[in-house]
DNA sequence: GCGACAG
DNA sequence: ATCTTGTCGC
């Protein structure tokens, strides 16, 4: 289940591609949404899951695992490399995930199966991913104020969102990642981002990651 | 062929 | 991702 080669780990998100489910309408929303994110030191690497309310923006949660990041980094493979950590912290929760908010990409993906399609998949949990920079698809820029957006376009497909959290802020770019579909989660992006560009729950899960790793 | 490329 | 101080601006 765990690739050596890059021809093995396409393979795998190939086969596991087959099991995403993308609504085409909207979903009932949880009341709380887990953010997660990694962190990397030089020997060790710890995965952050924050658990956060989505009506008050409030930490309800949280959890971290340390460990080593069994695989190098490769674009459209960062999946191998962050998954297995991340699936630690979130068994460490007291309670199973509602729907899950990735720091990357979703659908807007060379294959269209980045880590929010990956993780949401293996847990058959509703996930989306937030990313800070582009990486597939071509999109106009979107309007300047708060909660402005544009379509992330790749061959033909709409497979993300670019998203203004902030106005006067770089965009964000949203994508699914399972049973959830684009506007959901482009909406949700917007409500969980306070007075920051990164939404709370993948801004805290970083600052938690972070402060754990240096923390030892 | 060359460059670009989530974190 | 990470290495890193001060600095410009609201």
């Amino acid at each position: 289940m765990q690739p050596t080669t890059a021809a093995e780990a396409e393979a795998i998100q190939d086969s596991l591609r087959s099991r995403l489910i993308i609504p085409a309408s909207p979903v009932d929303l949880p009341p709380t949404v887990v953010g997660l994110d990694v962190t990397y030191g030089e020997q060790r690497a710890v995965a952050a899951a924050v658990v956060v309310d989505v009506a008050t923006l409030t930490v309800v949660e949280v959890a971290t695992h340390g460990g080593e990041a069994s695989f190098p980094y490769v674009p459209g493979l960062l999946a191998f490399r962050e998954v297995p950590l991340l699936l630690a912290a979130i068994e460490r929760l007291s309670t199973p995930p509602s729907l899950l908010m990735c720091d990357g990409y979703g659908l807007a993906h060379p294959r269209r199966f980045g880590l929010a399609c990956h993780l949401g998949v293996l847990l058959d949990v509703p996930s989306f991913g937030v990313a800070k920079t582009a990486f597939v698809g071509t999109s106009t820029d979107p309007g300047p104020a708060r909660g402005q957006t544009s379509d992330l376009v790749d061959a033909d497909e709409v497979v993300g969102r670019v998203v203004r959290t902030q106005t006067g802020v770089k965009p964000v770019f949203v994508s699914p990642g399972h049973r959830i579909g684009l506007d959901d989660c482009t909406d949700l992006t917007v409500r969980l981002s306070g007075h920051y560009r990164i939404p709370e729950p993948t801004r805290q899960a970083d600052i938690l990651s972070r402060s754990a790793l240096r923390a030892g």
